[in-house]
DNA sequence: TATTGTTATACTCTATAACTATA
DNA sequence: TATAGTTATAGAGTATAACAATA
C-alpha cells in the first residue's frame, strides 16, 4: 500500500502532509469553503447550517447543549441563535423540565429551508468533489465517518 | 409543499448531520482540537504544523504559494513565517529565479520537531480517535482522501 | 452552591488596501 | 504594468468574566 508518484524524495505515507488528519481537515476545508460560497447569497454560515441540521438531527436543544457539540462556547451561542430567530428558522421555548435552559427547535419554515435549499446545495457540493469517487469508494467513506460518528469521536 | 418526517424516524442517513461535509468536518475538527491540545506546551498551532508539513512534503516555496496551498491571505502569512522564523524552525532565503519572492524552507531544527514531536504526536492522537477502526476500513479512508488530494479536491 | 442564558469586554485571527522592490 | 512581500488598520469571530434567574 505505498503511494508513489510523491514529490520530492520520501513516499506520500512517510509524510505528514500525507496523515489522515492533514487529508481529512483539507478536505473538510474545501467542502466548507465551497458550501458557504454556495450559500452566500442566502446570508448562511457553515456555522448555521450546522445549528440546523443538528436540530433535525437530535430535536430540540438547549443552547449550551448545541454549543457543546459543535464546538461553541454558550456566550456565542447567544447571536447565534439570536440570528437564526429573528429569521424565524428557529424558536426559543422554555424547557419545562429546567426552566433555566431554552428548548430551541426548528420552525416550519427551518425544515422547509433545510429541505428545499441546503440539502440540494450540499448534494451539489458533494457531488462537485467527491464525484471523482467510485461510488463504491464512497459508499465505504460514509460508512467509515459514520462509524466514528457512533463512536463518539464526534462529539 | 415540504412534507418532512425528519423529526424522530428519519434514518441517519437521510439528516444533515448525516452527509459526508458534516461528517468529514466534525471528524477533521475532533481531530485538530486534540492535535492542539496535545501540542499545547510547545507553543504550536495546526496552523504552525501545516507550515512545517507542508515544507517537508512539497519542498521551499514563496510565501504566497504557501498560503495559496492552506488558504491563507499572503498579508497572513507573513505574521505566521515570521513567528516560525524566529523560532528557528524555517529560514527565507531570496529565490534567485525571482528576487521578490522568498524560497522559505525547513531549518534542521524544524526538520527534527516534526520528526521528534509532531509525528509521534499525531500518531497518538490518530490512534486514540481512529484505533476504533479496523486495519482495512483506516486504510481504505486514507486511499480515499489520498485520491481524492491527488484529483486537486485539496488545493 | 451550581447552572442556563445573557451581557460587556477584550483578544485573536484574518483580510483589505496602500507601499517597496523587483519583474 | 504586474507581482511578492510588507505594513497598518479595520472587521469578524470568539472566549472570559460577571450578573440574573432558576435549580
Amino acid at each position: 500500500m505505498t503511494m508513489d508518484g510523491a514529490r520530492g524524495s520520501a513516499p506520500a505515507t512517510e509524510m505528514l502532509a500525507g496523515t489522515t488528519g492533514w487529508l481529512l481537515h483539507e478536505t473538510a476545508r474545501r467542502v466548507v469553503a465551497e458550501t458557504e460560497e454556495a450559500l452566500r447569497g442566502e446570508g448562511l454560515r457553515w456555522r448555521d447550517y450546522g445549528v440546523l441540521g443538528l436540530l433535525q438531527a437530535a430535536g430540540p436543544l438547549s443552547q449550551q447543549e448545541i454549543g457543546r457539540r459543535l464546538g461553541v462556547d454558550r456566550s456565542t451561542m447567544v447571536h447565534l441563535i439570536d440570528a437564526l430567530e429573528e429569521r424565524g428558522l428557529v424558536e426559543r421555548a422554555r424547557d419545562p423540565a429546567d426552566r433555566r435552559a431554552y428548548a430551541v427547535r426548528l420552525t416550519g419554515a427551518g425544515h422547509a429551508l433545510l429541505a428545499d435549499v441546503l440539502r440540494p446545495v450540499t448534494e451539489t457540493v458533494h457531488d462537485r468533489l467527491l464525484g471523482g469517487l467510485a461510488a463504491e469508494d464512497r459508499a465505504h467513506l460514509d460508512r467509515v465517518l459514520a462509524h466514528l460518528a457512533d463512536q463518539g469521536v464526534i462529539g
